[in-house]
DNA sequence: TTGTACGCGTTATCAG
DNA sequence: CTGATAACGCGTACAA
């Protein structure tokens, strides 16, 4: 039923010469084989469908093809992007990827990387989520190579690919304030993370270079996994700050989706964006341009992190010495049509 | 520099045992270990922090820890909840997956069943492009287990998790021509795979069985690998269909994101959604409710298919010959409000 | 230039 | 119950 697979054992036996020869052949060795051999026993490997056995080759010399990504969850558009930008990196190094929801939870993140451990792979790109480092020390001393992304995470021997969340946030408001706004609300959800925070304190420090009161509402509720969490949450905060005397003439939110809740909730209220209330997102996730209005945004660049994570991860496993560094990417502001300019001369506008 | 890692024969040293023992009790064999070794071995192993070495284990027993998903592009939302499905029931199953995104190219796709061979994987769930079955029969006929989503590939002792298209694009149709419509336009990307043209009979049966003139705008433009491109096509359709004199009342777009653009651009175009012109989507991916209006689309089950897919695999894996079946998964609908009904006496509303 | 023999870490078989 | 030994498929000293 079950054919059996082919060895170079059997190949040698076809081809009349040495397993090691065949080996030497087949893994493209430089050590010397005769022109004549080469050619008879390439012909018989590819006519006899031959596949290779890994699992030997790895064991035997303690390397790996594979490497390991854990991020929250593949489900966010931002980490999709992120992961399809490694992928092709380790395509291109002729690695496979394996894939780790950690759910934002420790537990499974520690689970997770025991896995790969025993899988002997030797390379990992991480978003931790855990405040435990000890494990992940001891496998990087195990001789694990680590890349980290998103989230901050400094120990020796680990290279990151950050993101300038402070400066992001800087921009955005930044854009609001030249746009002629001088109540700008931010909505955020729980600042429980070093990221949220930074953004945060970015939109504070161009507020305060304004001389503007910043206007803060934070969601309360800690995290959820259904996926619109940030998108309800974005609903409820527009309500709260409606109710709350506030009278913001433009909305910063702390990602995309809850921006979309925010403008959702905007135009079931009647109220037109941008024309009555601006808003800005964070992050610059595809579906932002599909909205109506089109969604004013900070872009974090998904894709190119994964890209420089897969190549910094690289550098590490072939072994370039070169001195270890860390990538901090820069964000920019994706301008669509979600903000008034309040500014110009043309105050009366109100087209439609 | 590099900690040695530690193998059951140090383990078997440091308890004073043979290395079969210590392999006996460490891999819960249910050969029988006196109870006291037992202890020992576990002890010791707890406290040099073992880490079994799977590649060993799995050249002996040729068997595998990991499973392939060979889809188009993880980047497409769908896929994305396919996949977090399918991780869900592997990790239950103490596997982990491996990515690959062929980006619908052939050539690709077979270079990616090619090195999940090599690395001994034993089960993959696959949404085929390419036409050629060679290599997939042959690595079946190797001992590979197969289990097609999505699109269908008819092939001995491959599983299929399949899904109406034809049955979705009827309840699409049939939802605009209950709600009173008789113009609907079916807009979609080149007919080119059986499950586009599948939910294009559905429509065509709907309008048939309703004694109405199916209206197709069809693209003509090969696939691309921009992420936006259904979007774009969406709106490019709604151009056509327009300017072309047919005067529809309600548009039915193949899929959700191509229905983003055609709301997008009737927005644009000054034309009201629904009041002015119906639109109902199909896949029912999450961005639809954020959009204003929220999308009335055809629900494809993402998430259940990948469950369902991992499922099927990990039964051909444990090898209980249950008789193999396919699972055809039934569409369902989602309504929500971009779907105008004419039927009602409210005529007149003109709502906002 | 080619072949022989051993080891990577694990488990299965067989003898004690 | 326990231990020695031979594999799994491959790469590579070392010998020829």
């Amino acid at each position: 039923m079950l054919k059996k697979p082919i060895t170079i054992h059997d190949i040698a036996e076809m081809a009349k010469v040495s397993p090691a020869t065949v080996s030497r052949v087949l893994s493209n060795s430089d050590y010397p084989v005769s022109k004549g051999l080469q050619e008879r026993v390439r012909r018989i490997a590819e006519e006899v469908n031959y596949i290779p056995n890994m699992l030997g080759k790895q064991l035997k010399k303690n390397e790996s093809t594979t490497i390991g990504v854990i991020i929250p969850s593949i489900v966010n558009p931002f980490y999709s992007f992120v992961i399809f930008g490694i992928e092709e990196v380790a395509r291109a190094n002729h690695h496979t990827v394996i894939i780790c929801n950690s759910l934002q939870d420790p537990e499974l993140e520690e689970e997770y990387i025991r896995t790969i451990m025993e899988q002997q792979v030797k390379g990992l790109i991480i978003s931790s989520i855990s405040e435990d480092r000890t494990l992940l020390r001891n496998c990087i001393d195990l001789g694990l190579n680590v890349v980290a992304i998103d989230q901050a995470l400094e120990e020796e021997n680990v290279c990151q690919v950050k993101f300038d969340h402070r400066k992001g946030g800087y921009i955005g408001a930044k854009h609001l304030i030249e746009q002629g706004h001088r109540q700008i609300a931010y909505l955020t959800s729980k600042l429980d993370r070093p990221s949220r925070k930074n953004i945060y304190r970015g939109y504070v420090d161009a507020m305060q270079e304004a001389k503007l009161e910043p206007i803060l509402a934070e969601s309360d509720e800690q995290r959820s996994d259904a996926d619109t969490y940030d998108f309800d949450t974005g609903r409820k905060l527009v309500r709260k700050i409606l109710t709350s005397g506030e009278q913001p003439t433009a909305i910063f939110a702390c990602n995309d989706m809850m921006a979309f809740g925010v403008i959702n909730e905007l135009s079931s209220q009647g109220i037109n964006v941008p024309d009555d209330i601006s808003v800005v997102g964070f992050d610059g996730i595809d579906f932002g341009m599909m909205l109506h209005p089109p969604l004013t945004t900070v872009k974090q660049p998904d894709y190119d992190m994964g890209k420089l994570a897969g190549k910094l991860l690289f550098d590490k496993l072939k072994g370039e010495d070169a001195p270890f560094y860390d990538v901090v990417l820069q964000p920019s502001l994706i301008e669509r049509r979600s903000v008034r300019n309040l500014t110009a001369i043309n105050t009366l506008e109100c087209a439609r």
